[in-house]
DNA sequence: TTGAAAGCGATACCAG
DNA sequence: CTGGTATCGCTTTCAA
């Protein structure tokens, strides 16, 4: 491999000279020349991992999430990368598959695997253990989608609630009296915040909750395709159901097809998240659009800010979620 | 942040003491413990980088890939990544967005950057810049999905020809004569492959080429809808179109509904990879399902052997598809 | 403007 | 089994 002091001998300088040659220091005109062309010659590149160690900065993002699959993250992934890169910086994706063990681990791996900063979806992790594999190191961190109470770092999120609550009320200004929601889990913020919403429309539109017609499991296929059944089997079932999250609707969207069920002619469905699925089918289902894009954006330049050395108190932003009808 | 230095002297031993406990060397029982309790108080965690500086080693593995988006990747990429974290290894993901540049730049970052070895999709490098960016490096790289020709490095493929060979031969067999192909770029490997196979089941059925009936483009929802119409639009349009990739499928079928078009009453189609999606469709449509768990499998598999010092000349595996009907 | 020397945090070697 | 010393590749004083 060819270091530093490869390039400073073949252009006749020492090491420190070509250190300031990158780093845009005063060089002198025929030393430049000859730093470049040795640089060139031999194909040299900065071993970004040895300037991290001495700077105690680095280029490089981590980005911690608990799903892959979910097209939520990759659009919010793909617009916060495309701020990151063109700031000079590269981001990298790990991801937990919402275990807590691996969260914990992760986080830690990656504070300490010399990341410039860190844009973070937590799930499991309490205040205390994000606290103990945080502090000390001098790593910001963004929190994404959700944020952990009594966390003292920015986070950008999506307004849950109100999005939740405009969707159900939708159903219910079309008629609907019976609405069922299937949900993630209560210790997931997002989770509980649509519900939370659903329950408010309920009670502005004076309808009574009624616990049967709420299901809640995780946030996967499984929970929509047996949560649909679970619905249907009652002896009153819902005539619409509001699905929290992406990979719920397409469960209920599924298990409504394979009982050979119209949506909406038999039972209406309030998807989220899954636009582009969801307006293929034949006819199409509405959903509740999360602002993707603007997430990702201002996350990332919450975390330049603060990897330039913005020390403002921490900051939580909402944005708006929009229905796609 | 506390290094080992403050651990050894805490424990009152040297540092080298401190880096053969963490090691797994022969340490003294007494100073084992004082060691551990030491490493307990202060919360110290090696520092990765600054280890692997040294050690020219690392158990960050690099995952390179041209989009996010696509379930096939992200399909894969959960498969090696479980088995690499099996391993002890922890791999983080980039993002090139099918863009040259960026994946010349990526590649060159992530060898440099201190990665102990790289999965790599492949799409727009030459087998030279491919080896100017990492030859030297002692990098080990386990092509996916995709191979560059001329270059010296285990790669995991699907056996695209074959698939699509069969794709196609059953729409044949089901009668119909005009079938449709819409590709990708015939500059990335898995398109042109694809569509060979394509053209072989023409063959082989007896059905005479014909070329209008083949749109290529990008791999994109614009591309299988905008193919849809320019195929529909012909004089003679075809009665089923093959798509070769998600995207494509999906755009296919979006434009079918959105003209009132019956899968497969009016036009039949058969799709690639995105295997939940259709069987979600109304009458489900049939698609080629690609090995994404074993092909992760078997590329992290390869990059651990390469790890661990496996010098066996490169491998090339090829593996089977399902047709899901 | 330049370069010698120190040092980032950890490991490797080798003498004790 | 232990610890002093050199070193990984780079940046950063600081003196010349």
């Amino acid at each position: 491999m060819t270091t530093i002091k490869d390039v400073a001998q073949l252009a006749g300088v020492s090491p420190s000279t070509v250190s300031k040659y990158i780093n845009g220091g005063n060089v002198r005109a025929e030393n430049v020349t000859a730093i470049r062309d040795a640089i060139a010659e031999l194909g040299y590149r900065v071993n970004p991992i040895a300037r991290s160690l001495k700077t105690r900065h680095s280029y490089s993002i981590g980005i911690l999430l608990p799903s892959l699959a979910a097209p939520f993250f990759s659009g919010v992934f793909m617009s916060l990368d495309k701020l990151l890169r063109e700031r000079g910086y590269h981001s990298m994706i790990s991801c937990y598959y919402s275990d807590h063990g691996l969260e914990r681990d992760y986080l830690g791996y990656l504070i300490s695997a010399g990341i410039g900063g860190l844009i973070y979806v937590p799930e499991n992790l309490t205040a205390e253990e994000f606290l103990e594999l945080t502090e000390g190191r001098n790593v910001p961190v963004v929190q994404m989608d959700r944020m952990i109470p009594g966390v003292a770092a920015d986070a950008v999120l999506a307004e849950n609630i109100a999005a939740s609550r405009q969707a159900a009320a939708r159903l219910i200004a079309q008629g609907h009296r019976r609405i069922a929601v299937i949900s993630g889990p209560s210790s997931i913020q997002t989770a509980k915040e649509r519900l939370a919403g659903y329950l408010r429309a309920l009670e502005e539109g004076g309808i009574l909750y009624d616990s049967t017609l709420a299901v809640s499991g995780e946030l996967t296929f499984a929970t929509g395709y047996q949560g649909f059944s679970r619905l249907m089997a009652l002896d009153n079932p819902p005539t619409a159901i509001f699905c929290t999250n992406h990979d719920i609707t397409m469960g209920v969207v599924t298990a409504a097809r394979e009982r050979g069920l119209k949506i909406p002619g038999d039972v209406s469905v309030f998807g989220y998240d899954c636009v582009d699925v969801c307006a293929v089918m034949t006819s199409a289902v509405p959903v509740v659009r999360q602002p993707e894009r603007e997430l990702g954006r201002t996350a990332a330049a919450y975390l330049i800010e603060r990897l330039e050395g913005c020390d403002a108190p921490p900051r939580v932003t909402r944005l708006k979620c929009s229905l796609i009808l």
